[in-house]
RNA sequence: GGUCUCGUGGCCGAGUGGCUUAGGCAACGGUCUGCAAAACCGUGUACAGCGGUUCGAAUCCGCUCGAGACCUCCA
Protein backbone atom coordinates (compact mmCIF):
# COMPACT_ATOMS: atom_id res chain seq x y z
CA UNK A 1 0.00 0.00 0.00
CA UNK A 2 2.98 2.02 0.37
CA UNK A 3 1.33 4.13 2.98
CA UNK A 4 2.81 8.00 4.06
CA UNK A 5 2.20 6.48 7.38
CA UNK A 6 5.18 3.95 7.27
CA UNK A 7 4.78 0.19 6.41
CA UNK A 8 2.93 -1.93 9.06
CA UNK A 9 4.60 -4.56 10.86
CA UNK A 10 2.85 -7.75 11.95
CA UNK A 11 3.90 -10.59 13.84
CA UNK A 12 3.70 -13.65 12.27
CA UNK A 13 3.83 -16.81 14.20
CA UNK A 14 4.49 -19.37 11.66
CA UNK A 15 8.14 -17.16 11.22
CA UNK A 16 7.83 -16.21 14.95
CA UNK A 17 8.92 -12.52 14.27
CA UNK A 18 7.65 -9.22 13.18
CA UNK A 19 7.61 -9.23 9.41
CA UNK A 20 6.57 -5.97 7.01
CA UNK A 21 2.69 -6.82 5.74
CA UNK A 22 2.57 -7.29 2.45
CA UNK A 23 -0.44 -8.30 1.04
CA UNK A 24 -0.82 -10.96 -2.16
CA UNK A 25 -3.07 -7.78 -4.14
CA UNK A 26 -1.96 -4.68 -3.84
CA UNK A 27 -4.52 -2.93 -1.74
CA UNK A 28 -6.79 -5.67 -0.63
CA UNK A 29 -6.98 -8.13 2.53
CA UNK A 30 -8.23 -11.66 2.71
CA UNK A 31 -8.45 -12.13 6.65
CA UNK A 32 -9.47 -15.14 7.97
CA UNK A 33 -10.71 -15.30 12.00
CA UNK A 34 -12.20 -18.94 13.50
CA UNK A 35 -15.03 -18.68 15.17
CA UNK A 36 -17.25 -19.69 18.12
CA UNK A 37 -18.74 -23.04 18.25
CA UNK A 38 -22.22 -22.33 18.82
CA UNK A 39 -23.16 -24.60 21.60
CA UNK A 40 -22.99 -22.43 24.62
CA UNK A 41 -23.02 -18.84 25.47
CA UNK A 42 -19.25 -17.27 24.06
CA UNK A 43 -17.54 -16.10 27.26
CA UNK A 44 -15.63 -12.98 27.90
CA UNK A 45 -12.02 -15.16 27.25
CA UNK A 46 -14.42 -15.94 23.80
CA UNK A 47 -14.64 -12.47 23.34
CA UNK A 48 -11.38 -10.95 23.80
CA UNK A 49 -10.39 -12.90 20.65
CA UNK A 50 -12.84 -11.55 18.52
CA UNK A 51 -12.58 -7.97 19.88
CA UNK A 52 -8.35 -8.14 19.14
CA UNK A 53 -9.11 -9.06 15.67
CA UNK A 54 -11.81 -6.50 15.49
CA UNK A 55 -8.77 -4.29 15.77
CA UNK A 56 -7.38 -5.31 13.46
CA UNK A 57 -9.79 -5.36 11.18
CA UNK A 58 -10.50 -1.78 12.16
CA UNK A 59 -6.86 -0.67 11.07
CA UNK A 60 -6.59 -2.55 8.16
CA UNK A 61 -9.76 -0.46 7.07
CA UNK A 62 -8.14 2.66 8.39
CA UNK A 63 -5.42 2.54 6.36
CA UNK A 64 -7.10 2.06 3.51
CA UNK A 65 -7.18 -1.53 2.67
CA UNK A 66 -10.39 -2.63 1.05
CA UNK A 67 -10.52 -5.96 3.50
CA UNK A 68 -12.41 -9.37 3.01
CA UNK A 69 -13.50 -10.60 6.59
CA UNK A 70 -14.39 -14.33 6.87
CA UNK A 71 -15.04 -15.64 10.30
CA UNK A 72 -17.00 -19.19 10.62
CA UNK A 73 -19.67 -20.19 12.79
CA UNK A 74 -18.79 -23.85 13.82
CA UNK A 75 -22.33 -25.40 14.00
CA UNK A 76 -21.12 -29.05 13.76
CA UNK A 77 -18.60 -31.27 14.76
CA UNK A 78 -15.41 -30.62 17.66
CA UNK A 79 -15.81 -34.26 19.53
CA UNK A 80 -16.45 -33.30 22.86
CA UNK A 81 -13.74 -35.77 24.03
CA UNK A 82 -12.26 -39.24 23.69
CA UNK A 83 -14.55 -41.00 25.96
CA UNK A 84 -18.02 -39.19 23.69
CA UNK A 85 -15.97 -40.41 20.19
CA UNK A 86 -18.24 -39.71 17.89
CA UNK A 87 -20.68 -37.16 19.73
CA UNK A 88 -20.57 -33.32 18.86
CA UNK A 89 -21.05 -30.66 21.07
CA UNK A 90 -23.61 -30.00 19.57
CA UNK A 91 -25.54 -32.85 19.41
CA UNK A 92 -25.12 -33.67 22.88
CA UNK A 93 -26.03 -30.54 23.93
CA UNK A 94 -29.72 -31.25 21.56
CA UNK A 95 -30.40 -34.41 23.56
CA UNK A 96 -29.77 -32.73 26.45
CA UNK A 97 -32.03 -30.22 26.42
CA UNK A 98 -34.42 -32.39 23.92
CA UNK A 99 -34.16 -29.44 21.48
CA UNK A 100 -33.33 -29.61 17.58
CA UNK A 101 -29.47 -28.99 17.19
CA UNK A 102 -30.60 -26.36 14.29
CA UNK A 103 -32.51 -25.02 17.91
CA UNK A 104 -29.26 -24.78 19.58
CA UNK A 105 -27.18 -23.14 16.71
CA UNK A 106 -29.64 -20.55 16.63
CA UNK A 107 -30.11 -19.74 20.09
CA UNK A 108 -26.34 -19.29 20.70
CA UNK A 109 -25.51 -17.64 17.34
CA UNK A 110 -28.12 -14.89 18.42
CA UNK A 111 -26.73 -14.47 21.60
CA UNK A 112 -23.02 -14.52 19.85
CA UNK A 113 -23.74 -12.00 17.59
CA UNK A 114 -26.03 -9.99 20.49
CA UNK A 115 -22.60 -9.62 22.19
CA UNK A 116 -20.23 -8.69 19.52
CA UNK A 117 -22.65 -5.56 19.05
CA UNK A 118 -22.44 -4.83 22.56
CA UNK A 119 -19.04 -4.76 21.98
CA UNK A 120 -19.26 -2.54 18.88
CA UNK A 121 -17.28 -5.40 17.02
CA UNK A 122 -17.96 -4.79 13.45
CA UNK A 123 -19.83 -7.60 11.84
CA UNK A 124 -17.34 -9.37 9.24
CA UNK A 125 -18.21 -9.72 5.63
CA UNK A 126 -18.93 -13.69 5.50
CA UNK A 127 -19.47 -15.74 8.21
CA UNK A 128 -20.46 -18.82 6.96
CA UNK A 129 -21.63 -21.79 8.96
CA UNK A 130 -20.15 -25.27 8.79
CA UNK A 131 -23.07 -27.09 8.13
CA UNK A 132 -23.49 -24.51 5.20
CA UNK A 133 -20.57 -26.25 3.26
CA UNK A 134 -20.68 -29.52 3.54
CA UNK A 135 -20.08 -29.70 -0.10
CA UNK A 136 -16.81 -27.95 -0.44
CA UNK A 137 -15.78 -29.87 2.59
CA UNK A 138 -16.30 -33.52 1.01
CA UNK A 139 -14.29 -31.97 -2.14
CA UNK A 140 -11.58 -30.85 -0.59
CA UNK A 141 -11.48 -34.08 0.91
CA UNK A 142 -11.36 -36.20 -2.28
CA UNK A 143 -8.75 -33.82 -3.36
CA UNK A 144 -6.47 -34.97 -0.27
CA UNK A 145 -7.47 -38.44 -0.88
CA UNK A 146 -6.66 -38.10 -4.55
CA UNK A 147 -3.23 -36.14 -3.99
CA UNK A 148 -2.89 -39.04 -1.46
CA UNK A 149 -2.34 -38.18 1.67
CA UNK A 150 -5.50 -39.49 3.19
CA UNK A 151 -6.65 -42.89 3.59
CA UNK A 152 -10.36 -44.50 4.10
CA UNK A 153 -11.21 -46.89 7.17
CA UNK A 154 -14.80 -48.19 8.02
CA UNK A 155 -16.10 -45.33 6.16
CA UNK A 156 -14.01 -42.39 8.10
CA UNK A 157 -11.53 -40.64 6.18
CA UNK A 158 -7.72 -39.72 8.12
CA UNK A 159 -5.23 -37.37 7.44
CA UNK A 160 -1.84 -39.29 6.90
CA UNK A 161 0.09 -37.20 8.76
CA UNK A 162 3.96 -39.16 8.60
CA UNK A 163 3.28 -39.25 4.61
CA UNK A 164 2.55 -35.81 4.73
CA UNK A 165 5.55 -34.88 6.43
CA UNK A 166 7.78 -36.75 3.80
CA UNK A 167 7.47 -34.08 1.89
CA UNK A 168 6.13 -30.88 4.09
CA UNK A 169 7.19 -30.28 7.66
CA UNK A 170 4.26 -31.26 9.91
CA UNK A 171 4.23 -29.37 13.45
CA UNK A 172 6.05 -25.90 11.85
CA UNK A 173 3.51 -23.60 13.02
CA UNK A 174 3.55 -24.87 16.46
CA UNK A 175 7.25 -25.71 16.62
CA UNK A 176 6.99 -29.34 16.94
CA UNK A 177 9.09 -32.20 15.88
CA UNK A 178 7.01 -35.16 14.40
CA UNK A 179 9.12 -37.65 16.15
CA UNK A 180 8.18 -35.73 19.70
CA UNK A 181 4.70 -35.46 18.62
CA UNK A 182 4.48 -39.46 17.90
CA UNK A 183 6.79 -39.87 21.15
CA UNK A 184 4.11 -38.08 23.57
CA UNK A 185 0.85 -39.13 21.85
CA UNK A 186 -1.43 -40.50 24.63
CA UNK A 187 -2.79 -44.08 24.13
CA UNK A 188 -6.74 -43.10 23.46
CA UNK A 189 -9.11 -45.62 22.68
CA UNK A 190 -10.89 -45.93 19.65
CA UNK A 191 -7.79 -45.28 17.71
CA UNK A 192 -7.62 -48.70 16.17
CA UNK A 193 -9.72 -47.20 12.50
CA UNK A 194 -6.25 -44.75 12.49
CA UNK A 195 -3.46 -46.20 10.81
CA UNK A 196 -1.03 -43.45 13.41
CA UNK A 197 -2.02 -41.95 16.79
CA UNK A 198 -1.13 -38.67 15.18
CA UNK A 199 -3.97 -38.85 12.01
CA UNK A 200 -6.66 -37.17 12.33
CA UNK A 201 -10.16 -37.24 10.98
CA UNK A 202 -11.68 -35.36 8.06
CA UNK A 203 -14.52 -37.57 7.75
CA UNK A 204 -16.37 -39.40 9.94
CA UNK A 205 -18.38 -42.39 9.77
CA UNK A 206 -21.72 -41.80 12.37
CA UNK A 207 -23.37 -43.94 14.21
CA UNK A 208 -27.37 -44.64 13.55
CA UNK A 209 -28.03 -42.72 16.74
CA UNK A 210 -25.81 -39.63 15.57
CA UNK A 211 -28.05 -36.99 15.19
CA UNK A 212 -26.33 -34.57 12.52
CA UNK A 213 -25.13 -36.12 9.67
CA UNK A 214 -24.81 -36.23 5.89
CA UNK A 215 -24.50 -38.34 2.84
CA UNK A 216 -20.62 -38.49 1.11
CA UNK A 217 -18.90 -40.91 -0.93
CA UNK A 218 -17.45 -42.59 1.78
CA UNK A 219 -21.04 -43.28 3.50
CA UNK A 220 -23.37 -41.14 6.01
CA UNK A 221 -21.43 -39.50 8.10
CA UNK A 222 -20.01 -35.89 9.28
CA UNK A 223 -17.23 -33.83 8.68
CA UNK A 224 -13.80 -33.55 10.88
CA UNK A 225 -12.90 -31.11 13.80
CA UNK A 226 -10.28 -29.27 11.31
CA UNK A 227 -11.82 -29.07 7.80
CA UNK A 228 -14.35 -26.43 7.97
CA UNK A 229 -11.97 -23.55 8.08
CA UNK A 230 -9.91 -24.84 5.36
CA UNK A 231 -12.92 -25.45 3.32
CA UNK A 232 -14.46 -22.03 3.88
CA UNK A 233 -11.12 -19.96 3.50
CA UNK A 234 -10.53 -21.48 0.66
CA UNK A 235 -13.82 -20.65 -0.81
CA UNK A 236 -14.08 -17.26 -0.09
CA UNK A 237 -10.45 -16.17 0.38
CA UNK A 238 -8.42 -18.72 -2.16
CA UNK A 239 -5.88 -21.12 -2.05
CA UNK A 240 -4.00 -18.82 -0.22
CA UNK A 241 -4.63 -15.61 1.55
CA UNK A 242 -3.34 -13.06 3.24
CA UNK A 243 -3.89 -13.24 7.47
CA UNK A 244 -5.38 -16.27 9.69
CA UNK A 245 -6.53 -15.34 13.16
CA UNK A 246 -7.74 -17.32 16.16
CA UNK A 247 -7.10 -18.21 19.53
CA UNK A 248 -3.60 -19.38 20.62
CA UNK A 249 -5.06 -22.96 22.02
CA UNK A 250 -6.21 -23.31 18.55
CA UNK A 251 -2.23 -23.04 16.98
CA UNK A 252 -2.08 -26.98 17.77
CA UNK A 253 -3.75 -28.59 16.25
CA UNK A 254 -6.51 -26.82 14.78
CA UNK A 255 -4.47 -24.67 12.99
CA UNK A 256 -1.29 -27.04 12.07
CA UNK A 257 -3.76 -29.36 10.31
CA UNK A 258 -5.15 -26.23 8.31
CA UNK A 259 -2.09 -26.02 7.25
CA UNK A 260 -1.58 -29.17 6.29
CA UNK A 261 -5.19 -29.64 4.80
CA UNK A 262 -4.53 -26.89 2.25
CA UNK A 263 -0.98 -27.75 1.47
CA UNK A 264 -2.22 -31.53 0.94
CA UNK A 265 -5.49 -30.44 -1.14
CA UNK A 266 -3.51 -27.78 -3.51
CA UNK A 267 -0.46 -27.78 -3.10
CA UNK A 268 0.05 -23.87 -1.35
CA UNK A 269 0.42 -23.33 2.28
CA UNK A 270 -2.63 -21.87 2.31
CA UNK A 271 -1.83 -18.91 5.01
CA UNK A 272 1.21 -16.01 4.56
CA UNK A 273 0.65 -14.29 8.14
CA UNK A 274 -0.68 -16.36 11.19
CA UNK A 275 -1.66 -14.29 13.53
CA UNK A 276 -2.72 -15.38 17.36
CA UNK A 277 -4.11 -13.65 20.08
CA UNK A 278 -3.57 -14.45 23.48
CA UNK A 279 -5.94 -15.78 26.62
CA UNK A 280 -7.51 -14.02 28.78
CA UNK A 281 -7.32 -14.96 31.97
CA UNK A 282 -9.39 -15.45 35.45
CA UNK A 283 -7.64 -16.29 38.34
CA UNK A 284 -4.41 -16.73 36.96
CA UNK A 285 -5.81 -19.40 34.70
CA UNK A 286 -6.91 -19.14 31.51
CA UNK A 287 -10.88 -18.54 30.78
CA UNK A 288 -12.24 -21.94 29.81
CA UNK A 289 -16.22 -22.84 29.11
CA UNK A 290 -15.36 -26.57 30.58
CA UNK A 291 -13.46 -25.42 33.91
CA UNK A 292 -15.95 -23.74 34.77
CA UNK A 293 -13.21 -20.57 35.09
CA UNK A 294 -14.98 -17.77 33.11
CA UNK A 295 -17.04 -14.89 32.96
CA UNK A 296 -20.38 -14.17 30.68
CA UNK A 297 -20.38 -10.60 29.14
CA UNK A 298 -24.11 -10.11 30.31
CA UNK A 299 -23.04 -11.07 34.00
CA UNK A 300 -20.08 -8.04 33.31
CA UNK A 301 -22.88 -5.48 31.85
CA UNK A 302 -25.15 -6.74 35.02
CA UNK A 303 -23.01 -7.19 37.49
CA UNK A 304 -24.67 -10.55 38.52
CA UNK A 305 -21.61 -12.52 39.33
CA UNK A 306 -19.69 -12.51 42.81
CA UNK A 307 -16.63 -11.66 41.39
CA UNK A 308 -17.83 -8.02 40.43
CA UNK A 309 -18.40 -5.63 43.05
CA UNK A 310 -20.60 -3.15 40.29
CA UNK A 311 -21.94 -3.36 36.37
CA UNK A 312 -20.04 -2.41 33.65
CA UNK A 313 -20.44 -0.71 29.90
CA UNK A 314 -19.36 -3.07 27.32
CA UNK A 315 -16.76 0.05 26.29
CA UNK A 316 -15.26 -0.47 29.84
CA UNK A 317 -14.56 -4.24 29.13
CA UNK A 318 -13.56 -3.11 25.67
CA UNK A 319 -10.95 -0.34 26.69
CA UNK A 320 -9.44 -3.02 29.56
CA UNK A 321 -9.06 -5.14 26.90
CA UNK A 322 -7.08 -2.95 24.64
CA UNK A 323 -5.04 -2.03 27.15
CA UNK A 324 -3.31 -5.22 26.70
CA UNK A 325 -1.01 -6.27 23.99
CA UNK A 326 -3.05 -9.18 22.11
CA UNK A 327 -0.44 -11.18 21.97
CA UNK A 328 -0.31 -11.39 25.76
CA UNK A 329 -2.19 -12.77 28.26
CA UNK A 330 -4.36 -10.32 30.14
CA UNK A 331 -5.55 -10.86 33.67
CA UNK A 332 -9.44 -9.92 34.85
CA UNK A 333 -9.94 -8.62 38.03
CA UNK A 334 -12.44 -6.28 38.94
CA UNK A 335 -10.04 -4.17 40.65
CA UNK A 336 -8.63 -3.82 37.08
CA UNK A 337 -11.55 -2.95 35.47
CA UNK A 338 -12.65 -0.42 37.66
CA UNK A 339 -9.65 0.96 37.08
CA UNK A 340 -10.26 0.90 33.30
CA UNK A 341 -13.61 2.41 33.67
CA UNK A 342 -11.81 5.42 35.14
CA UNK A 343 -9.44 6.10 32.33
CA UNK A 344 -12.14 5.10 29.68
CA UNK A 345 -14.02 7.77 31.31
CA UNK A 346 -11.24 10.32 31.08
CA UNK A 347 -10.39 9.50 27.43
CA UNK A 348 -14.42 10.31 26.91
CA UNK A 349 -14.21 13.34 28.33
CA UNK A 350 -11.30 14.90 26.61
CA UNK A 351 -13.33 13.72 23.42
CA UNK A 352 -16.35 15.77 24.56
CA UNK A 353 -13.64 18.54 25.36
CA UNK A 354 -12.22 18.39 22.03
CA UNK A 355 -15.50 19.13 20.25
CA UNK A 356 -15.52 22.20 22.46
CA UNK A 357 -12.10 23.80 22.48
CA UNK A 358 -11.16 26.81 20.11
CA UNK A 359 -7.84 27.16 18.44
CA UNK A 360 -5.92 30.16 17.92
CA UNK A 361 -4.64 32.00 15.89
CA UNK A 362 -1.09 31.71 16.53
CA UNK A 363 0.81 29.68 13.82
CA UNK A 364 1.50 26.04 13.79
CA UNK A 365 3.05 25.01 17.04
CA UNK A 366 4.38 21.71 16.33
CA UNK A 367 3.35 20.30 18.88
CA UNK A 368 0.01 18.00 17.67
CA UNK A 369 2.05 16.32 14.60
CA UNK A 370 4.82 13.98 16.49
CA UNK A 371 1.45 13.04 18.84
CA UNK A 372 -0.63 12.13 15.25
CA UNK A 373 2.47 10.31 14.21
CA UNK A 374 2.62 8.32 17.25
CA UNK A 375 -1.04 7.15 16.75
CA UNK A 376 0.42 5.47 13.61
CA UNK A 377 3.81 4.06 15.07
CA UNK A 378 2.21 2.59 17.71
CA UNK A 379 -0.54 0.21 15.58
CA UNK A 380 1.77 -0.10 12.99
CA UNK A 381 4.24 -1.45 15.64
CA UNK A 382 1.49 -5.10 14.99
CA UNK A 383 -1.48 -3.56 16.21
CA UNK A 384 0.07 -1.90 19.49
CA UNK A 385 -2.77 -0.85 21.11
CA UNK A 386 -1.65 0.14 24.57
CA UNK A 387 0.60 2.31 23.12
CA UNK A 388 -1.35 3.65 21.01
CA UNK A 389 -3.47 4.72 24.26
CA UNK A 390 -0.41 5.53 26.42
CA UNK A 391 -0.37 7.94 23.12
CA UNK A 392 -3.87 9.16 23.20
CA UNK A 393 -3.26 10.13 26.87
CA UNK A 394 -0.68 12.89 25.40
CA UNK A 395 -3.43 14.59 23.58
CA UNK A 396 -5.79 13.99 26.79
CA UNK A 397 -3.15 15.89 28.37
CA UNK A 398 -2.77 18.59 25.60
CA UNK A 399 -6.57 18.85 25.14
CA UNK A 400 -7.47 19.59 28.65
CA UNK A 401 -4.58 22.04 29.01
CA UNK A 402 -6.13 24.09 26.21
CA UNK A 403 -9.70 23.70 27.70
CA UNK A 404 -8.22 25.22 31.05
CA UNK A 405 -6.74 27.82 28.92
CA UNK A 406 -3.04 26.88 30.13
CA UNK A 407 -2.30 26.03 26.83
CA UNK A 408 -3.19 26.83 22.92
CA UNK A 409 -3.37 25.00 19.67
CA UNK A 410 -3.51 26.93 16.42
CA UNK A 411 -6.47 26.12 14.43
CA UNK A 412 -4.98 23.71 12.03
CA UNK A 413 -3.12 21.89 14.88
CA UNK A 414 -6.71 21.77 16.09
CA UNK A 415 -8.42 20.23 13.18
CA UNK A 416 -6.37 17.93 12.55
CA UNK A 417 -6.10 16.48 16.38
CA UNK A 418 -9.86 16.09 16.24
CA UNK A 419 -9.71 14.05 12.40
CA UNK A 420 -7.17 12.03 13.86
CA UNK A 421 -8.48 11.06 17.43
CA UNK A 422 -11.83 10.75 16.42
CA UNK A 423 -10.65 8.06 14.12
CA UNK A 424 -8.32 6.42 16.31
CA UNK A 425 -10.70 6.38 19.46
CA UNK A 426 -14.04 5.69 17.75
CA UNK A 427 -13.03 3.96 14.52
CA UNK A 428 -9.10 2.21 15.11
CA UNK A 429 -10.15 1.00 19.07
CA UNK A 430 -13.60 1.03 18.08
CA UNK A 431 -14.91 3.04 21.18
CA UNK A 432 -18.00 5.11 22.20
CA UNK A 433 -19.38 6.80 24.17
CA UNK A 434 -21.46 4.73 27.05
CA UNK A 435 -25.12 4.73 27.29
CA UNK A 436 -25.47 7.58 24.26
CA UNK A 437 -28.71 6.15 24.08
CA UNK A 438 -32.11 6.98 25.96
CA UNK A 439 -31.45 10.44 27.25
CA UNK A 440 -34.09 12.23 25.64
CA UNK A 441 -36.45 12.76 28.58
CA UNK A 442 -33.62 12.73 31.53
CA UNK A 443 -31.92 16.05 29.69
CA UNK A 444 -34.48 18.24 29.96
CA UNK A 445 -34.89 16.94 33.77
CA UNK A 446 -31.57 17.13 34.47
CA UNK A 447 -31.20 21.19 32.94
CA UNK A 448 -34.21 21.67 35.58
CA UNK A 449 -32.46 20.44 38.67
CA UNK A 450 -29.25 21.89 38.17
CA UNK A 451 -31.04 25.20 37.63
CA UNK A 452 -32.26 24.71 40.70
CA UNK A 453 -28.85 23.97 42.23
CA UNK A 454 -27.50 27.07 39.93
CA UNK A 455 -30.21 29.18 42.00
CA UNK A 456 -29.51 27.80 45.98
CA UNK A 457 -25.61 28.45 45.08
CA UNK A 458 -26.07 31.68 43.69
CA UNK A 459 -28.00 32.38 47.04
CA UNK A 460 -25.25 30.37 48.98
CA UNK A 461 -27.67 28.46 50.36
CA UNK A 462 -25.40 25.31 50.22
CA UNK A 463 -27.22 22.72 51.67
CA UNK A 464 -29.67 22.98 49.09
CA UNK A 465 -27.38 22.67 46.37
CA UNK A 466 -25.52 19.58 48.43
CA UNK A 467 -28.53 18.14 48.94
CA UNK A 468 -28.93 17.80 45.24
CA UNK A 469 -25.33 17.10 44.30
CA UNK A 470 -25.37 14.08 47.00
CA UNK A 471 -28.63 13.58 45.46
CA UNK A 472 -27.74 12.67 42.11
CA UNK A 473 -24.72 11.04 43.25
CA UNK A 474 -26.79 8.32 44.64
CA UNK A 475 -28.45 7.94 41.17
CA UNK A 476 -24.97 7.61 39.47
CA UNK A 477 -25.05 11.18 38.37
CA UNK A 478 -21.74 13.26 38.76
CA UNK A 479 -22.10 16.99 38.83
CA UNK A 480 -19.25 18.93 37.92
CA UNK A 481 -18.96 22.56 38.30
CA UNK A 482 -16.65 24.77 35.94
CA UNK A 483 -15.97 28.33 35.21
CA UNK A 484 -18.11 27.38 31.78
CA UNK A 485 -21.20 26.47 34.32
CA UNK A 486 -22.49 22.95 35.17
CA UNK A 487 -22.04 19.44 33.48
CA UNK A 488 -22.86 16.27 34.56
CA UNK A 489 -22.67 12.53 33.28
C1' G B 1 6.71 -36.53 31.04
C1' G B 2 7.56 -33.50 26.16
C1' U B 3 7.38 -28.52 23.71
C1' C B 4 6.94 -23.41 24.62
C1' U B 5 5.88 -18.70 27.00
C1' C B 6 6.05 -15.44 30.91
C1' G B 7 7.74 -13.23 35.89
C1' U B 8 8.19 -4.96 35.45
C1' G B 9 6.88 -0.11 40.96
C1' G B 10 0.37 -0.65 45.55
C1' C B 11 -2.79 -2.72 40.99
C1' C B 12 -3.30 -3.35 35.50
C1' G B 13 0.09 -3.10 31.73
C1' A B 14 3.89 -1.20 27.51
C1' G B 15 9.11 -1.29 26.55
C1' U B 16 13.75 -5.25 24.71
C1' G B 17 21.35 -3.34 25.28
C1' G B 18 23.06 3.08 27.15
C1' C B 19 17.26 9.53 29.19
C1' U B 20 10.69 6.32 27.84
C1' U B 21 11.88 7.24 35.30
C1' A B 22 5.49 4.53 28.56
C1' G B 23 0.35 5.01 29.89
C1' G B 24 -4.07 4.13 32.99
C1' C B 25 -5.64 3.42 38.15
C1' A B 26 -4.27 4.18 43.22
C1' A B 27 -1.04 7.52 46.72
C1' C B 28 1.17 12.27 48.30
C1' G B 29 1.85 17.87 47.81
C1' G B 30 -0.03 22.19 45.24
C1' U B 31 -3.46 25.38 41.86
C1' C B 32 -8.69 26.01 41.04
C1' U B 33 -13.58 25.61 43.82
C1' G B 34 -18.28 27.90 48.96
C1' C B 35 -16.83 22.69 49.85
C1' A B 36 -16.35 18.71 46.54
C1' A B 37 -15.75 16.43 41.85
C1' A B 38 -13.24 17.17 37.35
C1' A B 39 -8.98 19.40 35.33
C1' C B 40 -3.96 21.12 35.64
C1' C B 41 1.19 21.25 37.87
C1' G B 42 4.68 18.59 40.84
C1' U B 43 6.50 13.95 43.63
C1' G B 44 7.67 8.76 44.92
C1' U B 45 8.09 3.58 44.35
C1' A B 46 10.48 -1.15 39.27
C1' C B 47 12.33 -4.50 36.26
C1' A B 48 11.68 -12.73 40.46
C1' G B 49 16.73 -14.53 42.49
C1' C B 50 21.89 -15.82 41.48
C1' G B 51 25.90 -15.88 38.13
C1' G B 52 27.97 -14.61 33.29
C1' U B 53 28.83 -11.70 28.48
C1' U B 54 29.55 -6.26 27.75
C1' C B 55 32.56 0.03 28.59
C1' G B 56 27.19 -0.47 29.87
C1' A B 57 21.54 -4.91 30.72
C1' A B 58 14.99 -4.80 33.03
C1' U B 59 16.50 -5.83 27.82
C1' C B 60 21.61 -11.10 25.60
C1' C B 61 23.39 -16.14 27.85
C1' G B 62 23.22 -19.93 31.92
C1' C B 63 21.15 -21.76 36.34
C1' U B 64 17.40 -21.52 40.40
C1' C B 65 12.55 -20.41 42.01
C1' G B 66 7.48 -19.22 40.60
C1' A B 67 3.25 -18.90 37.15
C1' G B 68 0.87 -20.25 32.73
C1' A B 69 -0.17 -22.39 27.71
C1' C B 70 -0.10 -26.48 24.32
C1' C B 71 0.51 -31.85 23.77
C1' U B 72 -7.31 -33.74 24.28
C1' C B 73 -12.74 -29.94 22.65
C1' C B 74 -11.42 -24.91 23.45
C1' A B 75 -10.90 -17.95 21.38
Amino acid sequence: MGSIKGDLLIYNSLRGEKLVFEPLKEGFVGLYVCGPTVYSNVHLGNCRTFISFDLVYRYLIHLGYKVRYVRNITDVGHLTDDADEGEDKIAKKARLEQLEPMEIVHQYTMDFHKVMEQFNAISPNIEPTATGHIIEQIEMIQAILDNGFAYESNGSIYFDVEKYNETHPYGELSGRKIEDLIANTRDLDGQDEKRAPLDFALWKNAQPEHIMKWPSPWGIGFPGWHLECSAMSTKYLGEQFDIHGGGMDLKFPHHECEIAQGTASNGKSPVRYWMHGNMLTLNGKKMSKSTGNSLLPEELFSGENDLLDKSYDPMVVRFFMMQAHYRSTLDFTSEALGAAEKGYNKLMEAMKSLDEIVGGKEADSGQVKPIVDSFYSAMNDDFNAPVLLANLFEAVKLINSVKDGKASVSTEDLALLRKEMQAFVYDVLGLKAPGSEGDNRINPVMDLVLELRQQARTKKDWDTSDKIRDGLAAAGITVKDSKDGTSWN
